[in-house]
DNA sequence: CGAGCGCTTGATTGAGTTCAAAAATCGTGG
DNA sequence: CCACGATTTTTGAACTCAATCAAGCGCTCG
């Protein structure tokens, strides 16, 4: 039995791979665990691999000028994370990811990658549109940014990362929300006292 | 000669077709005029055209809840816009594509671009590196969102579109920025008086 | 058990909004 | 080409949401 059974299912169920297809792969990418607090990858190299989370929570910020860490993404089981414009352009990375749970992460690199895309169509195929979903993604993002007061961010954040919120320290909410801890913990105070949840 | 000396360009020097591939692609595509403040597709319909601007300048908003109108990106002489992911999941288009200047528009559908893919293989990986470098434009956008004030993404959108700020309505440009019309005017006051430019 | 971290709460400050109105610019028809 | 109305930009004043500063509480982990 393959050591990650989430990362199989991906393969057959979201990355189009067949039973077959997986069975010719010339090899099978490395799964490491990371512990909590742990990078792994930080801004300055290329950032050349492509993390799947087959368990735990991983986030990936960048450091501004004024020191602050803006979150651009939380990753837990089954997402994927990476900074593939880094591997394309085959530039230094701007972002950091490190785990904020105990992790598992299967680590795909280049070469994995184009072995799949050389086997299967379906794997190009989705992997194109995975990479169209994250577009749209990102555009809603700054659209909720551009135009959305801090509540109706939060509210946002819970819809598109269910149950995360009580695995997610709050303080890591409010910078991804580009607000402080402190006016988190108020929107939260106003929530309840309205009734929600 | 072509009726479109930029698309032209763009086709050789940026997507990578040689004259010979130009030469063999079954047809070229349409080129529309468009009038100021006319729209070149709405929100609603599936867009399914990429738009290459010959000359001119459009931009590309959608309306919120509060009706408010927040601007994704702005498209000058030789840029790009569309809304791929929805031509990709055939969905709804959430996005209003308008001219801000009279304008000439190259039409892209579909079959234009798979003809162009399947001619040249650098057409499509040059399609694929502009997909990877919007993702980075836009990650690099949200960050700044998050994290810097109102003079700081002005300065950074001088940047990002030299030359623009004197062919967009000041109006346009704080909606752009996540402000009101009130604010930016202040901020270039305050940069005015700081002796900027 | 003590130190440190994260969360809350309060008081104050500040960046940006809202509302209102004047000034400047643009567009269009005569 | 000018004039007039409409739109855009500027300015002012009051206000609001969120930031900052500061203190206190509770939990966890060494």
């Amino acid at each position: 039995m393959l050591p990650y059974t989430n990362f199989t299912t991906y393969l057959q169920e979201k990355a189009g791979l067949t039973d077959n297809d997986i069975t010719q792969l010339p090899y099978l990418p490395a799964l490491k665990r990371f512990r909590k607090g742990q990078s792994l990858v930080n801004s300055g190299p290329v950032c050349k691999d492509i993390f799947f989370v087959e368990k735990g929570l991983l986030r990936q910020y960048t450091i501004d000028e004024q020191g602050k860490e803006p979150i651009i993404h939380f990753a837990p089981e089954g997402w994927i994370v990476s900074d593939r414009s880094s591997a394309y352009f085959n530039q230094a990375s701007e972002y950091v990811i490190d785990a904020i749970e105990d992790s598992e992460v299967v680590m795909m690199n280049e070469a994995f990658i184009n072995a799949a895309s050389e086997l299967s169509k379906t794997f190009r195929e989705n992997n194109h549109r995975a990479l169209h979903n994250h577009v749209r993604q990102l555009q809603k993002r700054i659209v909720q940014l551009l135009s959305a007061t801090a509540e109706a961010r939060y509210l946002a954040f819970l819809a598109r990362y269910p149950n995360l919120c009580l695995r997610v320290p709050q303080w890591m909410i409010a910078s991804y929300l580009g607000i402080t801890p402190e006016s988190l913990s108020r929107v939260r105070k106003d929530l309840a006292r309205k009734g929600f949840k």
